[in-house]
DNA sequence: AAAAAATGTTACCATACGGTAACAAATATA
DNA sequence: TATATTTGTTACCGTATGGTAACATTTTTT
C-alpha cells in the first residue's frame, strides 16, 4: 500500500468540510469524518490534533466568503450599498458552507467550536459592519440581515414560513427589495 | 411503593419540558427524560408512544404563546401595531419554550417532530400573519421578524453580533423602533 | 380471598460515540 | 543492508444512545 501523509490529511479536511455542507453541524464527528474519508480515525487525532484542531485549520484557513470582498470597498453611496445587499444575500444562499457555520452557532458553544467562531464572526464584521450614521438604520439593516440568515436556514427543513414560500426565488427577490426600500425611506429623513 | 399513573405522566411530560427549556432540542432523549423525571424509560413507552407521542401531545397542548392573544384583534391601526410588536418580541425573548422550538426547526425535521412543528407554525401564522395590502412592506416586516428571532436565539450562546451587544436592553429596544419607524416611514408611501 | 390487570423496575440488546494502545507495513536514514 | 522513523490499520475500552423483554409489585376486579 502506497503512503502519503499530505494526500491523506486531504482527504480527512474535504471529508469533513462534506460532511459539514451536507449533514451539518450534527453529522461533524471524529468517526463519520474517518469513515467518509476512507481512513482510520486514529489519523485524525495524530495529524490535526482530533476535533478541535481540525476545527482550528478551518478557522485559520479561512475562506468563509468568496465574492464579496470586491465590492466591500464601495459601501459609499445608496446604489452601492444596494448592490453589495443583493451580493451578500446571494451569497449566502449560494454558499452552504457559510450556512452551516451561522447554524453551528445557534446550537452551541464549546471548547472545540470556539477558535472557529472566533476567526469566522471576525470576518462577518469585517464584511457587514455598516457605519451610517442613523442609529435606527442600524437596527433596522441588522434585523432585516439577522433576518435573511434565519429564513436562509430555515429553508433547509421548511418549505414555507406562515404564508410566504421559501422556495420560491420571487421571495427572496421580495426581500431584497424590501431591504433596498428601507434604506431608502431612511436615508430620505 | 406507591402507584399513580396519572402523577407519573405528569412527572415524565415536565421532565420533557424542563429539559427542552434547559438543554434545547439536543437533550431531548428518551434516556435524559426518564433519568429527569426518576422513572423507569419503559413507561415512556407505554404511555406516551416514545419520543413522537410525547411530541404530539405537546404539540396537541399547544399553549405556545401566552401574552398574544389578547391584544391580538387590535391589529388595524398603526400605534396597535406597534403595541402588537413590543409585546410580541417581549414574549419571544422571555419564553424560552417557544425558543427552543424555533432553534429546532432550523436543525432538524423528522417524523418525530413533524406534528410539533406542523401544530406550532399553525399557532405561528396565526398569531403572526400581517394583512397589509404593501407587499414590499409584508417582507420587510417578516424579515425583521425573523431578525428577530433569529438573534434572541444567537444570544444563548453569543454574547454579541459583530458590534452589536445582545446582553443590552438597549439593543432589544433599538429593535423595537427600528420596526416601528419602518412601519411608519412605509405607512406614509 | 383469589385471580386478573395495571403499574413499575431491572436487565439486557444492538448500535454508535470519542478516544487510545498495539500492531503491521512502508519509507527514510544510518 | 540493517536500523529507525513515519505512516496506517485493527482492536479494544468506556460511555451513551434508543428500544424491548422479563420480572416484581401494587391495585383492581371477580
Amino acid at each position: 500500500m502506497k503512503k502519503d501523509r499530505a494526500a491523506t490529511e486531504e482527504k480527512i479536511y474535504t471529508a469533513f468540510l462534506d460532511i459539514l455542507k451536507e449533514k451539518g453541524p450534527q453529522g461533524v464527528g471524529i468517526n463519520a469524518i474517518a469513515k467518509q474519508a476512507g481512513v482510520s480515525k486514529s489519523l485524525i487525532y495524530r495529524y490535526f490534533g482530533g476535533m478541535k484542531g481540525l476545527l482550528l485549520l478551518f478557522a485559520q484557513k479561512g475562506d468563509f466568503f468568496k465574492s464579496l470582498s470586491v465590492i466591500e470597498e464601495k459601501k459609499d453611496n445608496l446604489e452601492n450599498l444596494k448592490d453589495f445587499i443583493k451580493e451578500g444575500t446571494k451569497e449566502l444562499r449560494e454558499n452552504t458552507l457559510t450556512q452551516e457555520i451561522l447554524r453551528w452557532q445557534l446550537i452551541e458553544n464549546n471548547e472545540d467550536t470556539k477558535s472557529l467562531f472566533k476567526y469566522f464572526n471576525a470576518q462577518v464584521g469585517k464584511t457587514f459592519t455598516t457605519n451610517t450614521k442613523d442609529e435606527s438604520l442600524n437596527s433596522a439593516f441588522q434585523l432585516m440581515l439577522g433576518g435573511y440568515v434565519y429564513f436562509t436556514l430555515l429553508s433547509k427543513f421548511n418549505k414555507t414560513f406562515i404564508a410566504t414560500d421559501l422556495t420560491s426565488e420571487k421571495t427572496w427577490e421580495n426581500f431584497d427589495e424590501a431591504i433596498a426600500k428601507t434604506i431608502e425611506l431612511f436615508s430620505k429623513t
